[in-house]
RNA sequence: GGGUAGGUUGAGCAGGUGGUGAGCUCCGCUGACUGUAGAUCAGCCGUCUUCGACUGUGGGGGUUCGAUUCCCUCCCUGCCCA
């Protein structure tokens, strides 16, 4: 399959972004992880690195003080949320999204064709774009190519990403599967073309589904082009671990030998972010770690507390201990539990200020691991853990096992 | 003391004017959430031997084949008048 292999484009020197591989996978193919470093016009990105989600031009919950505190460098917009309000040419006119929200750091804004599928029955599909009701008002609306990436020019984020057509998630037959990835390398080709702004970078999206031919020319097509940076999408859905490594095993090594990061959308549990980077994955975003913290389920090494529970309302304990967040360094389970029952407002700043600052240890301990070249005792160890912690007939998505394996990682960093 | 309206599963209610009251909303309990229409959603929430069965309409008594409903009486609560 080498032969498919995509020609080595040369780092493109006018490029708004300037990534580094630090330290690459080792030579004898145990792992695929990592070490990179990422030159953003608002700053540095050390990969693999985890963006929040902020859809609204806000981290629900926080603040950029917040942010900058959990030690978050880059976070993710949404253009489809952002364009219906409050516009993006108000946005435009106060100057563009960091001034706009007050964020220093760097910003990616997703295209909005997520929507595409989330916004489930309302929508039309042809060639040309997508037509769909407004989920504000319910006003006719029409996302192209073109309008996204007119839409992320006037947003400013330092990444902008191609208008795609996921894969419709339950049941797709090859066809639809190949019909939506076509049509989303149609698309990136009129991206680019339409994207003019030289200070912002734009990454292509490899759709595919779980079809390996797919996945294969999908690769093959978007990497040919120009783009800053490769998206891998339709991947955070309904797969299981092992469908989505096997996936991952088609893409990666088609792209050994490019020099861009590699992007795969919408993954965010810890042992989902490890399997990935694992597979050669530099960037990840998730909604997962903060909604879930805003539903009162906390991460901790020792599993995952739903704060909610009736045992929590006596103890004195902080979430984690040791840990370095707004939240453990000062409140107890019991306070935090409280917050919860009484519908206060705090809780869901300070839950999230917790499992983003898991998340993003995590993140920093897997990069260490990388820098000192024992990312695959780690895999091992976390892999053993899990096992351990979950029966046999475990069906690989027990969130419990799942953050419980973190417990090294998160003692590590 | 007189009048009046009531007393339904933790709370608040719906319903029921002689023919099988376990229905709703809170509260409570548990679970879910992965490029955010999500501070959301789902299940449970009288008892039990839980695909079903049983009990339950303030207490007691009466009429009746049958009472939550009609009658008597007592208790409790709100309001009005003394």
């Amino acid at each position: 399959m080498r032969a498919v292999a995509t020609p080595a484009l040369p780092a493109d020197p006018l490029s708004p972004i300037r990534f580094n591989v630090l330290a690459g996978p080792p030579a004898d193919g145990e792992t695929r992880a990592r070490l990179g470093r990422m030159e953003t016009p608002h700053g540095v990105v050390d990969t693999p690195v985890f963006m929040p989600v902020g859809t609204n031009a806000t981290v629900k919950a926080l603040d950029p003080d917040d942010l900058h505190e959990i030690g978050a460098q880059i976070i993710l917009a949404n253009t489809y949320h952002l364009s219906l309000r409050p516009g993006h040419v108000r946005i435009a006119r106060f100057g563009g999204l960091h001034t706009f929200m007050a964020w220093d750091g760097a910003i990616l804004t997703d295209s909005g064709g997520f929507q595409v599928v989330s916004l489930g029955d309302r929508l039309v599909i042809d060639d040309d774009g997508v037509t769909f009701r407004s989920h504000l008002d319910g006003a006719l609306l029409r996302f192209t190519p073109e309008h996204s990436i007119a839409v992320q020019e006037a947003l400013g984020a330092d990444i902008a990403v191609c208008f795609d057509q996921p894969v419709p998630p339950h049941a797709s037959s090859h066809a639809q599967v190949a019909e939506a990835t076509e049509r989303t390398e149609r698309w990136a080709e009129r991206c680019l073309t339409a994207h003019i702004r030289r200070d912002q970078a734009l990454f292509g999206i490899i759709q595919g589904g779980l079809e390996p031919d797919l996945r294969t020319s999908a690769t093959a097509a978007i990497a040919a082009l120009p783009f800053d940076g490769l998206c891998i999408g339709g991947l955070a859905g309904d797969e299981t671990p092992e469908q989505r490594r096997a996936t991952l095993d088609v893409v990666v090594p088609l792209l050994a030998d490019d020099p861009r990061p590699r992007y795969l959308m919408g993954l965010g549990s810890p042992m989902d972010l490890l399997d990935a980077v694992d597979a050669g994955i530099d960037m990840f975003d998730s909604v997962l770690p903060a909604r879930v913290a805003r539903n009162g389920s906390l991460w901790t090494p020792d599993g995952r507390l739903n704060l909610r529970n009736a045992a929590f309302l006596d103890d004195p304990r902080p979430v984690q201990e040791g840990c370095r967040c707004r939240l453990c360094r000062t409140f107890s389970r019991a306070y935090l539990a409280h917050l919860f029952r009484a519908d206060e407002l705090l809780a869901y700043r300070l839950a999230t200020c917790h499992n983003l600052t898991f998340t993003l240890d995590f993140m920093t301990r897997i990069r260490s691991a990388i820098a000192a070249g024992t990312f695959p005792q780690l895999v091992r160890e976390l892999r053993a853990r899990q096992a351990r912690n979950s029966p046999a007939n475990d069906s690989g998505r027990d969130t419990q096992a799942d953050t419980s394996v973190t417990q090294a990682a998160a003692k590590g960093g």
